[in-house]
RNA sequence: GCGCCUGUAGCUCAGCGGAUUAGAGCAUCUGACUACGGAUCAGAGGGUCGGGAGUUCGAAUCUCUCCAGGCGCGCCA
């Protein structure tokens, strides 16, 4: 409904101009004081819209609201465009102006979006935009701390994409490091083979390697001297350990490709090792631009408006007092790349960083520098997108019972194969026969599904309670239950509903097909409000509300039983319907059954 | 100690660039299956929006303050 809104809003803003221009309040000229304050109505009993703008100018006019809002009306109705649009708007308590759209409005509305293979969502004068998301460190396993911001970041990134920008997804592994030099000097001496022949141990065991070789390293003193040599010799290039990374590298890089494709996440790795070439450049531009401070050894950038535990500016250490660069070095490089013109970098006008709440001052941080270093032009943007901990139903972070760390795999494996117990459940109940794979497909689609909903349904910024019972249960607000609303359409499909039979004129009568228009029309406004907050949740709880409209329409109302013109333009609800649906649910990155 | 985030119904959460009577879902209780898949729908109860103050004609929403919880705080990432 963006473009009726946009007409409205114009109407609107006419219509205040000519009603006040004849006060006589010359000095009231801001245009500000004009702003219709048009947005969607608090409740359906108000109709479509209402315009608030009559309240705050009551002050500054010495006239009551409500008649200021009568002067709006009065020229409302005189405008025809306005007319056409809506029924004779209404004044209701303080001075709000309500807004009804008409029938013949609405009717018009959905015919155009059923043509529209976008659905009515408008392609956005495009830019580029870097996502920097999932990010699992090499030589460990994802687990739950990677599954918020792989499945937010597959979904901004569907988002934007399909708004028409140019979108970047980038993968920013932990490929770099002390924690190599630990890893291969520990390798040297329990599983050297693992250094030189591909694939010779496997994961889970290197996994176990990496936490015996950080234990050996927090306790003995020669291995920690051993693998900061290592370190040394890798990153000066030495052949032999050069090529002991690569194989751990590509050993991880296949785990995670499982998964990325269990998912269906695209995503390219650029880890941060392909910063190092540009970290001297960053220290050297951080000195130009007379930002870089020495301080205990380290070479340092003092933010401006943060202090430490002393009341002292604090400090972001760029180079080591050994000469090292951090991962702080990493970030900046990564930044000033991304907003560099190609082809020596990404020329982003947008760039998002997906990961947890904890690393907001980090971030923070970052951004200042780059601000201040002039890495970020002017007409970009550059957000950190926050997500808070995933917890376990008892509050507390999510571990195995034996207080471990959950894997991703198992995590995804376990939701998968819970789906699979209620499927098979619910065919012994219902006595349906289905296939082994009809019932391999539901399980992985709704197992999958439900994980990724209940992630992307909640609002990211806080912690988020995981609960397979919940996030699999047929009814709130689950994946299960919208993809079941898919079903149902599908089902009217195979009953022999034509969901494309166009042959009759629209035309609609029952309030639950009015409300189900209406909510139809939203669809457009929701995207465009994630496209702009980057919140997914928001587009969860449009689908929801959704298949909640519909399934009270397809309770009450006939479909398949109507008569022409009412059965196809029923059916084309339906149909519309089903299309926002999958679409809604693609851009989760949540694909749709016919049946379940 | 400082900084960031969170506090809304019994539980899990929406709403938070102010606006007409604070919304869902789950759970609880009551109803509806000769129906297009009841995996659904109709309805009920349940709230001083953490406390207090302020700005405003109007605050869950903005400001300040206090309380509670989580996370972070210099050479790990």
């Amino acid at each position: 409904m963006l473009s009726i809104y946009k007409n409205l809003k114009e109407c609107l803003h006419d219509a205040f101009q000519k009603a006040l221009s004849e006060q006589e309040i010359s000095h009231v000229a801001s245009k500000s004081l004009f702003d219709p304050q048009l947005v969607n109505a608090s409740r359906p009993e108000f109709g479509d819209f209402q315009a608030n703008g009559a309240l705050p100018l009551a002050k500054e006019f010495k006239l009551p609201p409500r008649q200021i809002a009568e002067l709006v009306v009065e020229q409302l109705i005189q405008n025809q465009i306005f007319s056409e649009l809506c029924e004779k708007p209404e004044i209701a308590g303080a001075g709000f102006i309500n807004l009804r759209l008409k029938k013949k409005s609405l009717t018009k509305e959905i015919k155009v979006r059923l043509k529209d293979k976008r659905l009515g969502i408008p392609k956005a004068k495009s830019i580029s935009v870097v996502i920097d998301f999932s990010s699992p460190n090499i030589a460990k396993e994802m687990h739950v701390g990677h599954l918020r911001s792989t499945i937010i970041g597959d979904s901004l990134a569907r988002i934007l994409e399909f708004r028409g920008h140019k979108v970047i997804r980038l993968n920013h592994v932990g490929d770099w490091g002390t924690q190599f030099g630990m890893l291969i000097s520990y390798l040297k001496l329990v599983a050297p083979e693992a250094l030189t022949k591909a694939n010779a141990i496997n994961i889970g065991d290197l996994v176990a390697f990496y936490k015996e070789a950080k234990q050996r390293f927090d306790l003995d003193d020669d291995f920690q001297k051993q693998s900061r040599k290592e370190v040394v010799k890798l990153q000066n290039g030495d052949k032999d350990s050069l090529k002991a990374w690569e194989l751990l590298c590509n050993q991880s890089r296949q785990e995670f490709q499982k998964i990325y494709n269990l998912l269906d996440i695209k995503i390219i790795e650029r880890g941060e090792s392909f910063y190092n070439p540009y970290l001297k450049e960053i220290i050297k531009d951080l000195q130009n631009a007379g930002l870089l401070e020495i301080d205990e050894g380290a070479k340092c950038v003092f933010l401006s408006g943060v202090t430490g535990k002393d009341g002292k500016a604090l400090p972001v250490i760029v180079q080591k007092g050994d000469g090292g660069f951090n991962y702080s070095t990493t970030d900046l490089a990564a930044i000033k790349y991304r907003f560099s013109p190609t082809p020596s970098g990404d020329g982003a006008n947008r760039v998002i960083y997906v990961t947890d709440a904890g690393q907001a001052n980090h971030f923070k941080g970052i951004f200042q520098i780059a601000t201040r270093a002039k890495w970020i032009p002017k007409t970009a943007r550059v957000e950190h997108v926050p997500f808070g901990v995933v917890q376990g139903e008892d509050g507390k972070k999510l571990k195995t019972r034996s207080g471990e760390t959950v894997r991703l795999s198992d995590l995804l494996d376990s939701s998968i194969q819970r789906a699979e117990d209620d499927l098979r459940q619910r065919l012994i109940d219902e006595k349906r026969e289905e296939s082994e794979s009809f019932i391999k497909e539901v399980s992985t689609t709704v197992g999958l599904a439900a994980v990724k909903y209940a992630d992307l349904s909640q609002n990211r910024i806080s912690n988020y309670q995981f609960s397979y019972k919940k996030m699999l249960a047929l009814q709130g607000n689950t994946a299960p239950y919208l993809l079941y609303a898919l079903v149902r359409i599908a089902g009217i499909a195979r009953k022999g509903g034509d969901l494309n039979e166009s042959r009759h004129e629209l035309e609609f009568n029952e309030p639950q097909e009015l409300k189900l228009i209406r909510e139809l029309l939203k669809f457009d406004e929701i995207i465009n409000e994630v496209e702009e907050e980057l919140l997914p949740n928001r587009l969860c709880g449009y689908l929801f509300e959704l298949s909640q409209i519909f399934n009270r329409f397809y309770d009450q109302v006939p479909i398949l039983k109507a008569k022409n013109p009412y059965r196809s333009s029923r059916l084309s609800l339906c149909k519309l319907t089903a299309d926002t649906l999958k679409l809604g649910l693609h851009l989760l990155g949540i694909p749709t059954l016919a049946r379940m």
